[in-house]
DNA sequence: ATGCCGGGTCCTACCCGA
């Protein structure tokens, strides 16, 4: 089985970019974070004619996640439990497939908005596990990938990328990324390459990608049983050469079975 | 150490991302 997470910024941009790695690539389930659509503009008949059935909570402008899907889906949710759903902004949707609960998640990146902004995403981050704790004491073979917003260590990103105290490095915001690892939770690329660079997004500016100016910020986690049939885990980073490519590249995992 | 790029939208100057 091969599941994939893929921040596209902007589903209606990137959908001949989708389109022709889903159909090179073939992964059973692909998520999608920032499709920044409502779900009425989601090119979803184009997946569906590659065998995909999609899940969508979109949003006008910002945010938006969908699942595509070759097995049929059942959604579980549309937003993270915890969170307000009537004024929460498009970032969570679980689906059950396969055997698997599927969580697909775009993290807040919390630079913005002052201190209210931070403690949103510190908050998104306590619900989240909340969430992961659920499913993993319930012993349901579950996976939460999308983007994080998060460098775990100093090794995910590229020297002198972001100050200290940036959101997606500072020392509350790993301690929160920490405590999914410590409910049981593995982070699926690093067990399989421990050390080095395995960046998954290049800034537009700066010449970032050509200098490999990265950031490890998408991310999937797996549960105990679901860790234990993990084959490979990578980002393409082919897809970055692509021309007019998102920002992100997509993250593929293989599980056994 | 950001908004140089590249999305978005009350269509065009401004908001937002990481």
């Amino acid at each position: 089985m091969k599941l994939a997470t893929w921040n596209v910024n902007s589903i209606r941009q990137r959908e001949r970019h989708v389109a022709e790695w889903v159909g090179r690539v073939q992964p059973d389930v692909l998520l999608l974070q920032e499709t920044k659509c409502e779900e009425t503009q989601f090119p979803a008949e184009a997946f569906a004619g590659l065998g995909y059935q999609t899940e969508v909570v979109g949003q006008k402008a910002y945010n938006g996640v969908a699942v595509l899907s070759k097995a049929p889906v059942e959604v579980v949710h549309r937003c993270l439990p915890g969170l307000d759903c009537d004024d929460v902004q498009a970032r969570y949707i679980e689906v059950r497939t396969e055997g698997l609960t599927v969580g697909n998640l775009y993290l807040p990146n919390g630079n913005s908005g002052g201190p209210a902004g931070y403690d949103y995403k510190l908050r998104w981050m306590e619900c989240l596990a909340a969430r992961a704790e659920a499913l993993l004491e319930a012993d349901e073979p579950c996976v939460f990938a999308g983007d994080y917003n998060v460098c775990p260590t100093d090794e995910d990103l590229a020297p002198g990328t972001l100050p200290a105290e940036d959101a997606l490095v500072r020392a509350e915001t790993r301690a929160a990324f920490r405590k999914l690892l410590w409910l049981g939770l593995t982070d699926a690329v690093r067990a399989v390459q421990p050390r080095g660079k395995a960046y998954t997004f290049w800034d537009y500016q700066a010449g970032a990608w050509r200098r490999d100016a990265g950031l490890r910020i998408d991310h999937a986690l797996l549960s105990p049983e679901v860790a234990e049939r993990l084959v490979s885990a990578k980002p393409d980073r082919d897809e970055r050469n692509q021309p007019q490519p998102s920002d992100h590249v997509p993250v593929v995992v293989e599980l056994a079975g």
